[in-house]
DNA sequence: CTCTTGACGCCGG
DNA sequence: TCCGGCGCCAAGA
């Protein structure tokens, strides 16, 4: 564990690590599921401590993966088999969405 | 204290 | 689909 002493940043560190393979979850559906603050938050948090998470599982809602790591994260997702568009720039997020606990 | 910036989101044109 | 505008909350200067 990252010694962080911000509940939540240990918070949304863990619902990021119970991302499953293949699947993603947007700023905004993880600031939900935490319950606390909004995406820019958990946007901050992700460049300050996503070091440790698989960071490329959490994109934008329109399926956009995070700034300046969109070739890195793209290439891990497609690895993972996560469903990918046509352009292969960007996530199905109707088919990878990940809600956080009950599958599709 | 105010102002700017940021791994963002939604709505309208 | 692309662009601009407004809202959002926290950190840094």
């Amino acid at each position: 564990m990252r010694v962080e002493h911000n509940a939540y940043v240990e918070k949304v560190l863990s619902v990021v690590e119970s991302i499953p393979p293949g699947r993603v979850m947007s700023y905004g559906d993880v600031a939900e599921y935490v319950g606390i603050g909004g995406p820019r938050q958990v946007g901050r948090v992700m460049s300050e401590y996503g070091g440790g998470v698989p960071w490329w599982r959490v994109i934008r809602t329109n399926g956009s993966p995070p700034a300046c790591h969109e070739r890195e994260a793209l290439e891990l997702l497609r690895a993972e088999g996560a469903a990918l568009r046509p352009d292969g720039l960007r996530v199905d997020m109707r088919l990878a969405r990940w809600d956080g606990s009950r599958a599709r």
